[in-house]
DNA sequence: GGATAGGCGGAAAACGAATGAAAGCAGCGA
DNA sequence: TCGCTGCTTTCATTCGTTTTCCGCCTATCC
């Protein structure tokens, strides 16, 4: 056969083409320890890139540590985890390390799914974010398996909370909120909504917590405030907000929801109704996605490091592991007040 | 030693668990053709979920094709590219196929980068994102490596243009960007201004192009006509636009911009520069980013299908290769006009 | 000048899974 | 009993790379 159709550039075909063996060759191009002389360190890098050679991944994972990093992320289209995976791929690009990423949107059932297919790639370290409770049955063989990764060599980073001894980075979401909470009430508003999200969600429940606490600590009546549970997304915002105007119309004086997608769609229903943001009722989101800012009103929410977020997951996942028993490393960052035109002082 | 601390757990563990050879092992986890005893199938079962096993990718991929589809992607922080990653994941999953995505965010230097990265995990198929014009130099070489790519048995796949003979799954955006022109002239705007994005991205042109069409055909004249470039980006479209208002106020009754991310900065800056948005000047945008419902006013748009663009990318990644030399296959979706309170009949 | 490091190259053994070839085995007819 | 068929199982090889081990050559020191 004169031009055999070769399904890819292999590492033998650069070491003839140089005239060494694949083992120097393998030293140049794998960034081995040993040492090779100039002359055929130059030889096999002008042999590779001439035939445009690039090291199969899956066999090199063979006898060496991979650099892949895989995310297992709830949903992509939320804006706040873009913007951690697009920092995250920054950070990781810097040490020359990959970041796959994939969704397990849904539940603790899916993520565990996802995690077990990931885990097949041998990826250097798994960084998986979680505000889903970890109480169901799923929740406990998550960790079961993330525990297993860990003692087959891998590094295993949350970010989000979790019931088990994992490296996390997380957001003080109950602190932060507490900062909204006592923001309102030191401008005056008493009577409050919350839009609580749904308790499964533990971002959800910790910033609602959050909320009360700093409204407490400002003297508003915990008579006077009401958590109303509803779907984490716009259309849920919308319905519960709809719902309370018409229910209640004039009795509270602030909305607060647990993120900004949630309160986008609370502005869109007062909006509908008539009801003058911030004149008659001042709304609040938490995240500061890059909409808050373009809403009318501008929204005034909790600003998050997400940046901060990614890069410093990507720099845990790759600190070498420690004793495989020591306690998780825990990093928290906490959120500022961005105080915008969707809230007035009273 | 009663208990090596093993790096991970592997398919000879799992045959001897079973009782059965390795290759039997093989058989039934990896579903092949050649049938395995229901009796040692069961077995070979038992212990691999007993011991937890999920095959090496690594490995399984030195002898078999991959089952991952690589998604590479400008800039995952983009609303509409978050749509389509979303619904690829979904088609995904339901063929036992698996995503995984990388940002090459920037020029096609980065793209050729990226793309020789994620060829090196040999993935069944390759999704490229392709917004950028592929005249410059990497441009040439990145459709090479995607030459050589499937050469070596793999797919790819275009979302976007490319002059090359791939598979492509692309909006028609000179079409669509007609029927916004021509939906404008009908309404009765003759003076127009267009944000037009840059020249290196082909969709910005290929819009702008359609906006002049679909003007031109409904009789505004040319001279009344201004295309302003703009860096594609809710400032650009900002700063773009406050520079207009400033300097010829009133010149204009519409705003078209070649997406959503430029109109919201063009509606910010007319707020900022107190002209009522559609009172004094129509906005139009493209897209119809989820945000595109939420502002105020809330924005007519093209509503881009990017559900079924994703699913259909997929789609098209595993239908399997044809001849090598065949013309690619082009599928072709177009938007539909959303009319909202951004623009109005003058 | 000879012994001894030490640098460097190459052959070959992994790595984990897939697979073609070959062997084992039961059933059947001659 | 033998040979054949059809089905299942095992053996041995393969994939592309890294890494270990061994041997060669040169430089250094006594």
């Amino acid at each position: 056969m004169p031009h055999p159709a070769r399904p890819t550039v292999t590492l033998r075909e650069v070491a003839a083409a140089a005239g060494v063996s694949v083992a120097t060759a393998s030293r140049v191009l794998g960034g081995s320890a040993r040492t090779v002389s100039a002359e055929n360190a130059r030889k096999v890098l002008e042999a590779a890139s001439e035939l445009r050679y690039t090291a199969d991944v899956a066999a090199r994972a063979m006898r060496r540590k991979s650099d892949s990093i895989a995310l297992v992320a709830d949903d992509l289209t939320t804006p706040s985890i873009a913007q951690v995976v697009a920092a995250m791929e920054r950070q990781a690009r810097t040490v020359d390390a990959f970041v796959t990423v994939s969704a397990a949107g849904g539940d603790t059932r899916r993520q565990l799914e996802t995690v077990r297919t990931v885990c097949a790639f041998r990826p250097r370290a798994l960084v998986i974010t979680s505000s889903w409770a970890a109480t169901t049955a799923y929740g406990a063989r998550l960790a079961e398996e993330l525990h297993a990764y860990e003692r087959r060599g891998g590094r295993v980073v949350i970010y989000g909370d979790m019931d088990a001894p994992f490296d996390a980075i997380s957001v003080d979401d109950r602190g932060s909120a507490r900062l909204m909470g006592a923001h309102l009430a030191a401008t005056g508003h008493r009577r409050i909504a919350i839009l609580a999200g749904t308790r499964e969600r533990t971002f959800a429940a910790a910033r609602t917590t959050g909320f009360l606490e700093g409204l407490l600590g400002g003297g508003v009546d915990v008579r006077d405030i009401r958590v109303i549970d509803c779907p984490v997304s716009r259309a849920g915002g919308y319905a519960a907000t709809s719902r309370l105007l018409e229910e209640s119309p004039g009795e509270f004086d602030a909305l607060m929801a647990v993120n900004d997608t949630i309160a986008v769609g609370a502005l869109s229903a007062c909006r509908a109704a008539g009801v003058d943001v911030p004149g008659r009722l001042s709304v609040t989101g938490f995240d500061d996605i890059p909409l808050a800012a373009d809403v009318t009103p501008r929204l005034t929410t909790v600003a998050l490091p997400f940046a901060e977020i990614g890069e410093r997951s990507i720099r845990l996942a790759l600190t070498v592991a420690g004793r495989p028993d020591r306690p998780g490393v825990r990093r928290t960052v906490i959120g500022r007040l961005m105080v915008r035109q969707s809230s007035k002082v009273i």
